[in-house]
DNA sequence: ATGAGTTTGACAATCATTCTCAATTAGGCT
DNA sequence: AGCCTAATTGAGAATGATTGTCAAACTCAT
């Protein structure tokens, strides 16, 4: 289950955590709240948000934008890691990449940058959905 | 200047081009709008959005999302490339990395995906910005 | 010029996300 | 066990980017 750091540990926020540990695809703060809702577990609309929220600040959880812009979530393991999405059912598969870090740190001494950060995100269709 | 491909060349699509072409940094469908009104340009901001969006489809421009979700625009060159985004001004420079395209259809093939797509994008501080 | 199909713009409508704030709760303290 | 205080929650309002609507204005080939 996902660590909720120094974040109280109250009923929501354990049922939050929860449903995030039996995902295995990027999902909405809007779905997140609609498996709550169908466990039985009422929490409301914004604390999942906030809860998310608070959760992929601190790193605990992953973060990605679909194209719409929508901000989709999934616990993930806390080491540096990329993500390999399936386009049909969102299903995701962490991948790491040594080789692409170093890459992106030349890259960016080349141009005179200080990095930050940077995302990596590889699209397709799984093999389920091909 | 942006090719318009085989939308009509009116002259709102042309001012949202011309824009593009003086930019150097991602921005938003209303920033691009208010750059045209102080240059005097009147187009609807339903026009920019639709005109971006198409721009976009085309592949005449690149799209990205900012932390808020909002979508980003800017006039690239046409190959398949990459971004470095400066975090404090948005200005952006491209980079290609033929070894990390190589990476990312090894990685997805090992995973039997077939790939559709992938986003890389590095962030940083640009010299001016530190 | 002219007619058909495009495109535009003002404005309304969506919809995810955030804000507000009174009511509830957790945790430490005695 | 009760109390205090700060953290948290939830219902609903508010925000703000984006999209939809549709009549009027425009383009282009004829």
């Amino acid at each position: 289950m996902v660590n909720v750091e120094s974040l109280r540990p109250t009923r929501q926020r354990k049922a939050v955590s929860e449903v995030l540990s039996t995902i295995t695809k990027f999902s909405s703060a809007q779905e997140v709240h609609s498996l709550l809702s169908s466990r039985g577990e009422k929490v409301g609309l914004a604390t999942v948000y906030r809860t998310l929220q608070a959760l992929a600040e601190t790193g605990a959880i992953d973060v990605l934008r679909n194209d719409d812009g929508e901000a989709l979530y999934r616990a993930c393991s806390t080491d540096h890691h990329h993500h390999l999405v399936c386009t049909g059912c969102n299903k995701t598969t962490e991948i790491s990449a040594p080789e692409v870090e170093i890459w992106t740190e030349k890259i960016a001494r080349e141009q005179g940058y200080v990095i930050s950060g940077h995302t990596i995100e590889v699209f397709g269709l799984c093999k389920n959905c091909r």
